[in-house]
RNA sequence: AGGCCUGUGGCGGAAUUGGCAGACGCAGCGGACUUAAAAUCCGCAGAGCUCACCCUCAUCCGGGUUCAAGUCCCGGCAGGCCUACCA
């Protein structure tokens, strides 16, 4: 009935063919490429804006309605900064090598190439069909060879670099080569000072890998059996992988690593530079943990000075025993001094094999074992005993500590448990006695501190810190010291899916780089991908035989390293997941570039003064991908390789989209297609229980996960953004909530109605503009180009609807021939929801007759005069509570208002004859009397 | 255990700087149109009361600052996120 009675009505079918129709048309017109400088249509008049979704990882579920919310909102600032006459850099692109596509891969049996090739074709038709404006021409995936060509690139210059701790920047190697050949520093080989001259070639080598900022290291690493592979400490959640959730142990390894912790302090300082989520910054900061105190060595005799950091140099008269991890040096000379300690070896081999898991579940019981031998404290002379116990950790600090444990909780329970001695020495600040019951770690009043050449008594704990750190670098026992949480970046994977690293192995283990010119290192074809089950890191690309076997020239080795005719075996560990995703934001500035990573004019033009302009993504990245990025950043900078200190000027956070799902009365959780809505509530089906709504995250087994596809086939595309974006403000959590989008729905259906009559399906404007819409109309215009700079898109939508409920015409299904806006202002109208829902904005342009299109229509002007009433209603208060209400010409000044105020007969009604004692006046705001 | 964030109608949320709490939407109720329904349009709508109010109470709970507090401060409670033996 409905389609015959109103055949030309905005529904799903008239919403998905309009679409569709300027989807195609966008894409054939190339309607959002973004020129370069130097290109057709470049102007350098126009100001650049680059903004940046997150790179997305397409996996083979496709999107669901989570997925775009960030990419609605970017949308949204992108086509309203191009309306406001930007140069808008608004790519898409896609991070493809990395464990999860192998992991599916595996599953299904289909190799990943295939797998993820279809993912993002998935993906892309996905994101197309929302009609978002991306530069198409400038896509690309990690996983072409083109691109991980210049991955491997930026690899090697890290390896060809190393870090200046005086210039406290990165410098090419060379340039330490030299230096150190100018000054024939002495090196240090197998613990013999040599002088450079004499080094043989081998010899130097050797000793400037140990510079390099990516360099081979022989640590302990977070290797997880199940995964087969080691992990990054940043991919380690609660002591399980962050994919899976599997037990991770430590084993040492020799792996490439990234000296990251050379830039700790520059990663620390540079976030007073950006504008990002204090939040973020907060969770980087405790990331980088930096810990200001002292380095103090203790002898022992036989093994020299044992070295611990502390950051309360202060508690040194207190320190009664000393503690090292299992791993530890001192631990390997007492083993080898005295086998028969078995206790010991037992100790050592417990504590490595377990997991973290183990650690944390039995969380704070201390175990340990004595080494039977001792320190002196240098503070007090005292000969005090050293232990080993895995509540020290060998890769923080020295992995040896000093132990204080009347002020230390771990160390007081560890005294506990063994019958250690106990010393105070920081009394309260409010003079209280110590109680002996617990570690009091808060800073007091030094007390039992002193002797021949030192005393801190009766000094409050930073002074006495100060003071101490003085006498530990005038005796020689000690400087003070920085201390990082933040330990170098393991890079290595022991997977097939990712980059493999341009270098080789000689028959004597030294490594070589692949020459530039020679790269892409290609990833090898390989049928068998699947990681290798085992106790030991096995990578998958061992089995590529061929492929690993070569020669130093077929491998692209700089003859003047290796002559070409030497075998060598190539590195078979590749990149993580990572690796793709740290530079990505370049390569869009100049993504077909053959002869550099990015073309430099392009990268100084796009990337401006601070970077990209706008970043937006989920707050899982805070530490992550976002510090990895800024650390090659950095790397780059260093290098003279890009312009600016910091990649990402500026950082939002979209919220998560939730979902609902149903609890039983135990708290057990229903899948949605279980539960029925009846009258106040909702009831299980099978059992007829009631159950409760609540929020929880979209999950496949809660049956409540909403894919973009359904909701477009449902309402369109349109409807869809502008839902996402009404659901509450950007940043939040929110639940999705299908019944819901009808009312975004209802609105495009009726701005479809304010210009189109349904019946018949001619145009139907005003042809006379009625002062009051006009006035509203730049209203709206203005509050909603407000809204989108501050990504207040929820409120922005709000102000649209209320523009359309006041142009929508009672009587309008009685004369469809008198509309409720005129051309002029349907048009500037159109311009302002033309960012929100881009496809019925250009048909309506494009129905109602405008010239050009509303994409590229420049953003209405809005008269500042439209912008205040002549007469504002103003709420008068008397003793803080509001009694009347009171016309005021806008404009009017304090003396003016009272004037008004109190000639007002109501309100002299209200005072009953007093005079107020006091009048408060906030012009357009409020007045309050007080009697 | 510590750090950070959040808490507003039946629901999602608004209130940009301390200044009319509840914009806008969903769900609900009433009306117009219709034989009827759908759709559409108009209206009502925090709670209470002596139901039109200009009354009383209300932004998780308890205090405080202020002429004025959802907003600022202190102390709780609840939920979320992060870190978690980092010396």
């Amino acid at each position: 009935m409905s389609e015959i009675e109103t055949p030309y009505r905005y529904d799903a079918l008239c919403a998905g063919e309009i679409e569709s129709r300027w989807q195609s048309r966008w894409l054939a017109d190339q309607a959002f490429r973004a020129p370069n400088p130097g290109d057709p249509g470049f102007s350098i008049a126009k100001p650049k804006y680059y903004i940046l979704d997150m790179f997305p990882y397409p996996s083979g579920a496709g999107l669901h309605v989570g997925h775009p919310e960030g990419y609605t909102a970017t949308d949204i600032v992108s086509r309203y900064k191009t309306m406001r006459g930007f140069n808008v850099l608004h790519p898409m692109g896609w991070d493809a090598f990395g464990l999860p596509a192998e992991q599916y891969a595996v599953q299904t049996g289909v190799h990943p190439a295939v797998t993820t090739r279809a993912a993002i074709d998935n993906f892309r038709r996905q994101l197309q069909r929302l009609g978002f404006a991306y530069d198409w021409s400038r896509e690309f995936g990690t996983i072409d060879p083109e691109y991980y060509r210049w991955t491997q690139s930026i690899w090697l210059r890290a390896y060809h670099a190393y870090y200046d701790s005086v210039q406290q920047r990165a410098r090419p190697i060379a340039q330490l080569e030299e230096l150190i050949a100018k000054e024939n520093r002495m090196i240090s080989i197998d613990g013999v000072e040599i002088p450079w001259v004499s080094c043989t070639p081998m010899q130097r080598q050797a000793h400037l890998d140990t510079h390099r900022l990516a360099y081979l290291g022989f640590q302990t690493v977070n290797w997880c059996p199940a995964l087969g592979t080691v992990l990054a400490n940043e991919e380690i959640i609660d002591g399980r992988s962050e994919r899976g959730g599997h037990a991770v142990f430590r084993m040492p390894l020799r792996q490439w690593m990234f000296r990251i912790t050379a830039y700790a302090q520059r990663l620390l300082d540079d976030l007073a530079l950006v504008e990002w989520p204090d939040s973020t910054r907060a969770m980087q900061a405790g990331w980088i943990g930096r810990s200001e105190g002292a380095e103090v060595r203790f002898a022992i005799e036989g093994f020299g000075a044992l070295a611990v950091f502390t950051t309360r140099p202060d508690t040194l008269f207190g320190a009664t025993y000393m503690v090292v991890a299992p791993e530890h040096p001192l631990v390997e000379w007492v083993q080898a001094r005295d086998a028969t300690r078995q206790d010991l070896r037992d100790y050592v081999t417990w504590s490595r094999n377990r997991s973290d898991i183990d650690r944390q579940a039995e969380s704070r019981v201390k175990t340990g074992v004595s080494l039977g031998v001792v320190a002196r404290n240098p503070a007090t002379g005292e000969s005090i005993p050293v232990w080993t116990a895995d509540y020290v950790l060998m890769a923080y600090g020295t992995g040896a500590i000093m132990a204080v444990p009347a002020h230390d909780e771990r160390d007081f329970a560890f005294a506990k448990t063994f019958n250690l001695p106990i010393r105070d020495v920081v009394s309260a600040s409010d003079g209280s006695e110590w109680t002996g019951e617990v570690a009091t770690s808060e800073p007091g009043i030094a007390c039992n501190s002193r002797n021949d050449q030192v005393a801190i008594d009766g000094l409050p704990t930073n002074e006495a810190t100060a003071k101490m750190i003085k006498w530990l670098g005038a005796s020689g026992f000690g400087a003070h010291r920085v201390q990082f949480r933040l330990r170098d970046w393991l890079f290595s994977r022991q997977r097939y899916w990712g980059e493999p690293f341009p270098v080789v192995f000689d028959d004597r283990g030294m490594h070589f780089p692949v020459a530039e010119s020679s790269l892409p290192v290609r990833l090898p074809a390989l049928d068998d991908y699947a990681p290798v089950q085992s106790d030991h890191p096995t990578p998958p690309l061992g089995k590529a035989i061929e492929w690993v076997q070569t020669t130093a020239g077929e491998a692209g080795v700089d003859s003047n390293l290796l002559a070409p005719s030497t075998p060598v075996r190539r590195e078979i560990n590749t990149m993580p997941g990572w690796a793709g995703s740290c530079w990505y934001y370049l390569r869009y500035c100049d993504p077909k570039n053959s002869t550099r990573f990015v073309g430099k004019e392009a990268e100084r033009y796009w990337m401006g003064d601070r970077g990209v302009d706008l970043y937006i993504g989920g707050s899982e990245h805070a530490v992550l991908h976002l510090l990895y990025a800024r650390f090659w950043h950095k790397m780059l900078f260093d290098l003279g390789e890009v312009g600016t200190p910091e990649p990402f000027a500026k950082l939002f956070h979209q919220g998560m989209i939730t979902s609902y799902a149903f609890e039983r009365v135990d708290g057990s959780l229903v899948p949605t297609d279980q539960v029925r809505e009846v009258e106040g509530g909702w009831i299980e089906i099978a059992t007829g229980g009631s159950v409760k709504r609540v929020i929880a995250k979209m999950s496949k087994s809660l049956k409540n996960v909403v894919t973009t596809d359904e909701v477009v086939a449902e309402f369109g595309a349109d409807t869809m953004r502008l839902y996402e974006m009404y659901m509450g403000p950007l940043a939040d959590s929110k639940p999705w909530n299908t019944r819901d989008i009808a009312g975004v729905f209802r609105f495009l259906q009726r701005v479809w109605r304010l210009a189109i009559d349904e019946r018949s399906g001619s145009v139907t404007l005003a042809r006379e503009a009625n002062a009051d819409i006009e006035r509203r109309l730049h209203r709206t215009i203005h509050k909603v180009a407000q809204d989108i700079e501050r990504l207040a898109m929820n409120t922005a939508i709000a102000a649209l609807i209320e523009m359309v409920n006041a142009a929508t015409r009672p009587t309008q299904m009685k004369d469809p021939s008198d509309g409720g806006l005129t051309e002029d202002q349907m048009r500037r109208f159109l311009c302002a929801l033309s960012p929100f829902a881009p496809h019925i904005a250009e048909e309506l342009w494009l129905r109602i007759g405008a010239q050009g299109s509303a994409r590229e229509a420049s953003w209405p002007a809005v008269d500042p005069a439209m912008l205040t009433d002549d007469s504002i209603e103003m709420p008068v208060q008397i003793q803080g509570k509001i009694r009347a209400r009171v016309a005021v010409p806008s404009g009017a000044d304090a003396a003016e208002i009272e004037r008004i105020v109190l000639s007002d007969p109501k309100v002299q009604e209200l005072l009953e004859g007093r005079a107020p004692r006091k009048a408060i006046i906030v012009p357009n705001r409020m007045v309050n009397l007080l009697v």
